[in-house]
DNA sequence: TATCAATTTATAGCGATTACAAACTTGGAA
DNA sequence: TTCCAAGTTTGTAATCGCTATAAATTGATA
């Protein structure tokens, strides 16, 4: 059973149930949802919360870097919770995202044209190994 | 001088003022603008342009391949003119988007995982050249 | 130049997100 | 354990980016 309470505590973030609740569910639930995804999946659960609720506590979640906030391909936001470093692939017949567990060396730029460079973002588009074999 | 009216008809466009207007916009500021940022400078020369019909051109133009929509790192699409490929890089200090000449051969996958990729996009993010200088 | 299809405009509307103020929790001190 | 201040959550209203719609206008063709 994993800590959540030990996590927010570690990245300086005080405890509420919300939060704790929220934190579970992107470590469980790996599917890159969107903010009213993760709404819709608590209120069950927990009747009285709050979509702003959801809203502000990913955004702390980003800001203290427990999560990352996705803008590929459309215009909204999906949340990740933080892991090993990888890369992005969309299915563009299914629409689903995967993850790659690659890394390219060739990246590794530390500067280019004169500009600092701190992260990368690499988004695949195509179609992913399901479609295709439901394609024949 | 470069024929607007030319390129909108090599691409099976209809003319329209306002089409070329967009056009010309686009093709003489390469500053990924936004629909708004377009409607803001248009409408001092065009007091009767409607928002709609920028936003209806802009998707024009992107479906008949003369612009590129992009998604990139914040929750808005941006346009940009066709031109060679090229990646972008954000500056997390003065938000420019600036494009960047560079093609990486180590993405030229055609495959990943049982995926197939049929498109790459790279983005980076970190402190512009300007920025830094104006550091110390 | 007349005609008619295509485009533009203005308004209303929608979904995602944010602002705000009141009510409620939480964690620490007495 | 109780109380209090600070921080959090909630619900509502508002904003932002974008789309739908229908009436008015424009542009290409005859």
């Amino acid at each position: 059973m994993i800590d959540f309470k030990k996590i927010l505590k570690e990245h300086g973030i005080p405890l509420s149930l919300q939060r704790i609740k929220i934190l579970e569910y992107l470590h469980n639930f790996k599917t890159h949802p969107t903010a009213d995804m993760i709404y819709q999946a608590l209120i069950e659960e927990m009747p009285m919360l709050s979509k702003t609720t959801v809203y502000n506590t990913l955004k702390t979640f980003t800001e203290k870097g427990i999560l990352t906030a996705l803008s590929i391909f459309e215009n909204e936001v999906r949340y990740e919770y933080n892991t090993v470093p990888h890369i992005h692939f969309k299915c563009v017949k299914c629409n689903k995202i995967y993850d790659i567990s690659k890394t390219y060396d060739c990246l590794k730029n530390e500067e280019l044209e004169g500009h600092k460079v701190l992260e990368h973002h690499i988004n695949l588009k195509g179609i992913c190994k399901s479609c295709r074999d439901s394609e024949e």
